[in-house]
DNA sequence: ATGGTCATACTGTTATACAATAAAACCAAG
DNA sequence: CTTGGTTTTATTGTATAACAGTATGACCAT
């Protein structure tokens, strides 16, 4: 008997999941404020249900709230920004250091980098997004670090909520692709500082495309003014 | 008018803080399994209101469950000691490079190595170890990063279940003062990488102190036998 | 305008019940 | 005595309903 540890879904995870799916895909949107009883109606689940599955999305950091307050979608200042890319710097530049130093080079990150590199320019940038996070996702996994892995876990998706609203559909596949196996090649080599080094190069480069993108959000909806604390959280 | 945030707990945070105490004092112990229904008539709440304040221990790690089963105290293997002090080493060094490249001297962490400072040799360990606690604490929150901190809060609840059970109680205040004043110092000095370096050492030391006593609790309970996997996780 | 009261909608909490699952006890053949 | 299946029981997961506490905005009086 192989044990195969088969997966079920109870129901608040999958209210939770539907729930983020629908974050992720904009039909709430940065600001929106969601009540208990209306999602309960929505997904036809009791309160507690909701509440239950709003406290993991909570945790996820994709959700918002404060005491006897609704709970809102989050929209993403500056200074998260600033501050997810340097965490996840952090942890990135460190699971580099444990694959590089331990020899590992997990079978998941090559998948994924294989199917980047299968991609025409024209494919959907959501495919795109879909691997590059099974890339790292391999990574992290591949440390067997509990607590690293629930860390990442924790930002990720805040990281791909931001992406979701900072990001112009102009992504190539091949300059991805390339990066990414860049990247693998690095940790391949063994030379752990080379590996380190490119990592932080991958996570800059990603940070800057973003960055760029909401400078560009930025001018299109104030054109003339520079550098002004425009969406932030005035709207909250 | 001072804009003083105060704080109110609700009832789940009531329960959630008084359950973390009674797991931090060893009235449950790693292994214990607690059912909903008995910690509802012990607190006399709801069950749903325990199970509020059992996920948020879940998060902090103090306490685990399967699907469909009770929770348990964890009692953490060699491998979690290891991987909890790496990932918090991580934080740290990288808390201390920030608070170093901008000057930062908190003064929380001041505060609490005069706190510590003022223990004479006798006095109890638990005192000693809420400073040592302060101490980190204000750093992180120095940095200013919600990630990071975040990150520190869902390891510090483990790292302190850790120490409840692999510290034997010869903890010398005098030298951890020390130890605090020189990582303190070491910040102060605006040396990034010496502080960095300062933090990995402190935090070694506290990792081999951690060791040193499990070993010896080792030694104790199987005498002669040499690096057996004892207590791990045997007796869940 | 200013300040106070009230109405309303929502979250936080409690109570209760039932379905689904897991573990133990039990029983029945082989 | 062991294997395999059945029943029992304790416990979690989910559902329904109600009420209390809080935040917010409308309304009113000054």
């Amino acid at each position: 008997m192989s044990t195969h540890k088969l997966r079920t879904v109870s129901v608040v995870e999958a209210v939770a999941e539907q729930l983020s799916e629908d974050i992720f895909n904009g039909i709430y949107r940065p600001g929106d404020v969601l009540t208990e009883t209306q999602l309960s109606e929505r997904f036809d689940v009791p309160r507690q249900t909701i509440r239950s599955a709003i406290v993991m999305l909570l945790h996820d950091g994709i959700l918002r709230r404060e005491r006897n307050k609704s709970v809102y979608v989050p929209l993403f200042s500056e200074d998260d920004i600033r501050d997810l890319f340097a965490v996840r710097r952090l942890v990135e530049m460190e699971t580099a250091r444990i694959l590089c130093s331990r020899g590992i080079l997990p079978e998941g990150a090559e998948n994924a980098v294989r199917s980047m590199e299968r991609l025409s320019d024209e494919n959907s940038c959501d495919e795109l997004l879909k691997y590059d996070y099974q890339f790292h996702q391999a990574l992290i996994e591949a440390t067997g670090s509990t607590r690293l892995q629930k860390f990442y876990r924790s930002i990720s998706s805040e990281m791909r909520l931001a992406l979701t609203y900072f990001r112009s559909g102009d992504f190539s596949p091949s300059q991805m692709a390339r990066e990414h196996r860049e990247f693998l090649d690095a940790i391949r080599s063994g030379d752990s500082s080379a590996a380190v080094k490119a990592c932080q190069i991958h996570i800059e480069e990603s940070e800057t495309f973003v960055n760029q993108t909401i400078h560009a959000q930025r001018e299109r909806m104030n054109p003339g003014r520079m550098a002004a604390s425009m969406p932030d959280e005035a709207d909250l």
